[in-house]
DNA sequence: GATTAAGGAATTTTT
DNA sequence: TTCCTTAATC
């Protein structure tokens, strides 16, 4: 024990150059590559690794390394694009460095936005935020700018304003890229040029009003750490804080965040980042790979290690997802290779419907879990959130339990949203959409009253049990009087947040039953947000973990199904970044689905929706399905049979469906159960429409 | 003048 | 299923 307890310290004294053999036993387990990043010394690192070659690893021990190397872990800065994909490195660090006694917890890991949190707390005084300003998340946003899109009269014309959630997304892009905003809509919202100048204004506005508010949108996060790095004290203040920083996924980070990055590395040049130019998939979030292949020049001297070795799938799956990927235009990184065996044979399946996909992918799921395939070892992917849900009801209906990732989250519930918005209203009084949210719940309450009782919030001086003496019309007089109540409790004292949420409770219940529909389901979901919130001894870290990591999964349809502990998992491709499972079944494979129809626009766009479909299918290790339906139902089946027609995904070229095992479902309506099986797509309907190109 | 109910439209991906 | 406008009602 002794022994142990010294340890660390006799490390340090060895020095550089000396291999600690007996600690660093899990090198063995790095190929040369991945060996090289891991024990690379001081100076830019750029790994560039391909799916599934092992960057989980490399990162991890990247870490165990450098502390058992002596770096002090609160030394070292961690930059993942989940906390959940931090939290899995570090602990495989935890476990390399057992012998050591260091405590990598210490380690700053987490998002970009969560680091920025913390940092923004510390540094708040000098950046001009007071350390307890509120984080909205996109709902919340949206939401602000809808207030002030109203209070200017925008949209009264005859000509349609965008939509809040694209006046949010131009904002989005505006601050996060380079461009200015007349480049923003010429390029992404051409439709919208002609609301330049309201839109200016609409923004303009937003961003005063947060700063009033004390409240920080997700770009402000980043935004405001940028800045803090450009002062020239401040940023060497938060670069001499860190010994190395290392940053995950870096194919998707953009100019904001790589600017921090140069800003926080000006002396000290110990920076690494991993990334693959061919799963970049969220340019709509302005991230650029521009990022990975600059690195080299805003770093002189990095060096530069390929990952091509692939651990996860079956050669089979690889020779498919190559090939796939080949269509690319642009494209860096070359083709993977793998030890394992060839496998099976990945299949594209044609379905005649939705419920014949649903049935396949059932049936396919049921017969591997047979075969030993727990549920949870399983995924359906699919392009948007939306794709699933025939599937989620087939799958309730045959009591088989799943959990759903991405798309609409938990936390945008709206009745999840105004509890939520209740206990902002206590951590940040002025943040006026919270109050907006919360009193037009109650009866007789709109837009107006709204705005009033605000403004009576202000005069006030924000104290939020003010709002019983209120002088609310007739109507709503009764509701402010028991939210006056409510607030006196909530601010006589300090409670947990549990405690909170339970006086909330009380008062918000049957405002759920009466404004709402299926109450059961959402008083359910209550419950599990009061779960939730005991694990926290603060109200703001309640909430601001709530916005940046929000709870990521549904599970709620199949019923309770935590019987076994085992469920199918569904998610969008883009949640399954970074993911893998033995068995993948990437469903909608049509075009429209996938590409998207709203992604067809331009060359750049269609290449990342490839992108995708390559992500996608290298989240398989064993077992690969590709199943499109040739017929989509719309409307409620009131009218008849309304369907479209599809067809199969432009990304599966004959030469790719070539590698693959190809099947028709035997169809069962009578139309086209004469069709042969084992032939597909024909390519006939391709060339009737290419005599148009 | 403000609220609410109702009808029609549209619907990617996420920190 | 949610968003947004319009029409009816308090």
């Amino acid at each position: 024990m002794q022994f142990i307890a010294i340890h660390p310290a006799v490390t340090r004294l060895r020095g550089k150059g000396i291999t600690m053999a007996n600690d660093m036993e899990w090198l063995r387990e790095c190929n040369p590559a991945q060996k090289k990043a891991v024990t690379h010394g001081d100076g830019p690192l750029l790994v560039v690794a391909g799916a599934g070659t092992g960057k989980t690893r490399t990162l991890a021990y990247r870490v165990a390394y450098l502390i058992s190397r002596g770096v002090s872990p609160d030394r070292i800065l961690l930059l993942t694009f989940t906390r959940r994909a931090a939290e899995e490195m570090l602990k495989r660090a935890s476990s390399a460095t057992a012998a050591s006694g260091a405590d990598v917890r210490k380690v700053w890991g987490g998002t970009f936005h969560a680091t920025a949190n913390r940092l923004l707390r510390m540094y708040a005084k000098p950046v001009g935020l007071s350390p307890d300003f509120t984080i909205m998340d996109q709902g919340d946003a949206e939401d602000l700018i809808n207030v002030v899109r109203h209070e200017k009269g925008f949209g009264k014309s005859d000509r349609r304003f965008p939509r809040k959630r694209t006046c949010l997304a131009i904002y989005s892009r505006r601050v996060n890229g380079t461009e200015d905003l007349p480049a923003v809509l010429k390029r992404y919202f051409p439709w919208c040029e002609e609301w330049h100048d309201e839109l200016k204004d609409l923004f303009k506005e937003y961003v005063d009003r947060k700063q009033r508010h004390n409240v920080l949108d997700y770009d402000d996060l980043l935004l405001y750490w940028y800045y803090l790095v450009q002062n020239e004290e401040l940023g060497k203040s938060i670069e001499d804080r860190f010994d190395h920083i290392l940053v995950d996924e870096y194919q998707d980070t953009n100019r904001i965040q790589a600017g921090i990055l140069r800003g926080i590395r000006q002396k000290n040049r110990n920076i690494m980042v991993v990334g693959d130019d061919a799963q970049s998939i969220y340019s709509f979030r302005s991230a650029t790979v521009r990022n990975m292949l600059d690195f080299p020049r805003q770093f002189d001297g990095a060096t530069i290690v390929a990952l091509e070795q692939n651990y996860r799938s079956v050669q089979s799956i690889l020779t498919t997802t190559n090939l796939l990927i080949s269509q690319a235009a642009e494209r860096y990184t070359k083709d993977l290779w793998s030890n394992r065996p060839e496998g099976q044979r990945p299949r594209l399946i044609t379905c005649t419907d939705e419920d014949s996909q649903n049935d396949t992918v059932i049936a396919a799921v049921l017969e591997h879990y047979e075969q030993g395939i727990p549920l949870r070892k399983q995924a359906v992917l699919f392009r948007a959130s939306y794709h699933s849900n025939s599937l989620e009801l087939a799958l309730a209906r045959k009591n088989i339990p799943f959990h759903k990732y991405g798309g609409l989250r938990f936390l945008e519930a709206a009745h999840i949203k105004d509890l939520v918005n209740l206990l902002r209203i206590l951590e940040n009084p002025q943040d006026q959409i919270a109050w907006f949210r919360v009193t037009q719940l109650l009866d007789g309450v709109g837009p107006a009253t709204a705005a009033a009782a605000f403004t009576h919030i202000a005069e006030n001086g924000f104290n939020p049990a003010s709002i019983a003496r209120f002088h609310a019309p007739p109507a709503a007089r009764d509701g402010f009087r028991r939210l006056g109540g409510l607030m006196e409790d909530l601010t006589s004292g300090y409670n947990k947040p549990s405690v909170e949420i339970e006086t909330i409770c009380r008062f918000y219940l049957p405002l759920l039953k009466a404004n709402y529909e299926n109450p059961d389901a959402r008083a359910r979901d209550v419950t599990h947000l009061t779960e939730l919130s005991n694990r926290y001894k603060s109200r703001r870290a309640f909430l601001t973990d709530l916005a940046l990591d929000p709870p990521r999964s549904t599970g709620d349809l199949a019923g309770p199904p935590s019987k076994d502990d085992d469920w199918l998992v569904l998610s969008t491709i883009h949640s399954a970044k970074g993911c893998e499972w033995d068995s993948v079944y990437l469903i909608c494979a049509s075009d429209g689905c996938l590409p998207s129809d709203m992604a067809t626009g331009s060359q750049e766009e269609i290449e990342e929706e490839l992108r995708l479909a390559y992500v996608s299918m290298t989240r398989a290790r064993d077992f690969l399905y590709v199943l499109w339906p040739m017929r989509y139902y719309h409307g409620r089946s009131r009218m008849g049979d309304a369907h479209t027609y599809s067809q199969l995904s432009r990304f599966f070229t004959d030469d790719v469906a070539a590698t693959m095992d190809t099947t028709a479902e035997p169809a069962d309506t009578l139309d086209s159960s004469d069709t042969p099986s084992g032939i597909s797509d024909t390519g006939i309907a391709s060339r009737i429409r290419d005599m148009w190109e």
